[in-house]
DNA sequence: TCCCAATGTTTACGGTGTCAACTCTGACGG
DNA sequence: CCGTCAGAGTTGACACCGTAAACATTGGGA
C-alpha cells in the first residue's frame, strides 16, 4: 500500500505517523513535553490509542519525535538570526556579532516557543534515546546537528579573524552554548520566570556579551 | 499531640512529613524528579497512600519539599566549595577565585547528585509553585536564595575589589548562574551527555573561565 | 472519664502507558 | 477476476498513577 496516500479512506488512515506526530508537537507547543501524551494524541486524530503502536515503539518514541522536531525548529531560528545579523567590514566584528546573533535566535526561540523548547531538551530519561557526543562534536544524524554546525562556524570565523585566541576554542562552543541554554532554562522554568520584560532583556544582553567577551579575551 | 514523637505507634507514624520527605527525596536521589511518586513513598513508609495527603497538598506539593531540599544540598556544595577556595593577598584576584570555586561547586554538585540536582530545578508546570524573583533578586524566603546571596557576594567583593566594571554589574549574576546551569543540564540531560571525564573537565573549565573572563572584561 | 480532632485506612474513580487478540482492507499473485 | 495475506486499526484488559470521599483509630485535654 502507498503510505503517501492523503485521503482517510474511514478505517486505513493513510498518513498517520505525521498525523501524530502533529497532533504531539501541538501538545508540546502549548504545554511542553510533559503534555505529550500518547492517548490524547490518538484522540485528536481520531484513531485509537493503540493504533499509534504501529508507528512508535511507545510513548517515548512519540516524544523523541516532538523533541527533534523542536531542535529542528530550534536551528531555523538560529539561522534566521544569523542571516539578519549585522554586516561588518572588520571580520573579526562581524564573526562577534554573528556569534550574538545566533545567541539571540537561541533565545528569541526559547521564549517565543517555550513549550517546543523545554521538549527539544526535556530529559532522555523521558525518552531514552541513546544518542550522544563522541567527543564535543555530534555525529552528523543527531539532531541537534545543525544547530551545532552553526555555532561552530561561527567560533572557526572568530578564531579565524584573529579575534578569538586559538587558545580558547576548545570547548568554546560548549561553553556558548550552556550559557544561552541555562539563560532559556531559568528563564522559562527556574527563578527567573516572570521576570519584567525590561530586566529580562538587560539580562539576556548580558549573558550575550559575557559569552563574547569571555571566549575573546587573552 | 506531639507532631515530633519520633516512636511509631502503629497506626500513628509521629513523623510521616519528614519520612515522607526522605523517602521523597531517596527516589530523586537516584532517577530525578519523575521517579517522585507519591505512592511509592507512602509504600517505602509503610502507610497508606492516601495518608500523604494530611501533610501535602498532593504530589506536586511533596515534589517541591524534595526540590527545596535539592537547592539547599546544592547551596551547601557551593559554600563548602567556597571555604575551600585558594587564598590570595590581591583582592581582586581573591573574589575571582572565590567566584570560580563557587561554579566548580555548583557544577561538582550537580555531576555528584544528579537526580537531586535536576530535582532542584524541575520544571514548575509539574510544581505549580507559584514564588518568583521581584525584580533580579528573590525574596528571602526563597529557597535558592543561599545559592543566590552566595553568586551576588562573590560578584559585588569582585566590583568591590576594583577587578569587574561596575557597567558589568547588572544581571552578572543573571549570566553567571546561567552558565554553569546550562552546563550542569547539558552534561546531565543534553547533548554533552556520556562526555568522557577528561572532556568534560575540559568543558567545565573552559565554561569557568568564559564567565570570570566575560565579566570582567571591560 | 469521655470526647474530638488529628491522623491513617479503605474504597473508588478517571487517566495513563502498554500488551494480546481480534478485525478490516487493499494490493498482489495466480 | 478473485482469494489471500500482511499491514493498519480496533477492542478489551491490566497495572500503574494521582486524588477524592467516607470511615476508623488514636491520644490528649475538658
Amino acid at each position: 500500500m502507498t503510505a503517501i496516500s492523503g485521503g482517510k479512506s474511514g478505517y486505513h488512515h493513510g498518513d498517520l505517523r505525521n498525523a501524530l506526530i502533529t497532533a504531539a508537537v501541538e501538545l508540546a507547543t502549548d504545554g511542553g513535553p510533559e503534555k505529550v501524551v500518547l492517548r490524547e494524541a490518538a484522540r485528536r486524530v481520531g484513531v485509537s490509542p493503540t493504533a499509534a503502536y504501529r508507528h512508535f515503539a511507545g510513548q517515548a518514541d512519540l516524544l523523541y519525535a516532538v523533541k527533534v522536531h523542536g531542535q529542528q525548529a530550534l536551528a531555523d531560528s538560529m539561522e534566521q538570526a544569523a542571516a539578519e545579523a549585522p554586516r561588518s567590514e572588520d571580520p573579526g566584528e562581524a564573526a562577534e556579532l554573528r556569534l550574538a546573533a545566533i545567541g539571540r535566535g537561541y533565545v528569541r526561540f526559547a521564549l517565543r516557543q517555550p513549550g517546543l523548547y523545554r521538549a527539544a531538551f526535556c530529559s532522555p530519561h523521558l525518552i531514552s534515546d541513546e544518542k550522544e557526543w563522541g567527543g564535543v562534536t555530534p555525529a552528523g544524524t543527531e539532531p541537534e546537528y545543525r544547530a551545532f554546525v552553526l555555532l561552530t562556524d561561527a567560533l572557526d570565523a572568530l578564531v579565524a579573524s584573529g579575534r578569538m585566541p586559538e587558545g580558547n576554542r576548545p570547548a568554546a562552543e560548549a561553553a556558548a552554548w550552556a550559557a544561552v541554554h541555562g539563560l532559556c532554562m531559568l528563564i522559562l522554568d527556574g527563578p527567573m520566570r516572570r521576570l519584567p520584560d525590561p530586566v529580562r532583556e538587560v539580562v539576556v544582553e548580558r549573558t550575550v556579551a559575557m559569552v563574547t567577551a569571555g571566549l575573546i579575551a587573552p
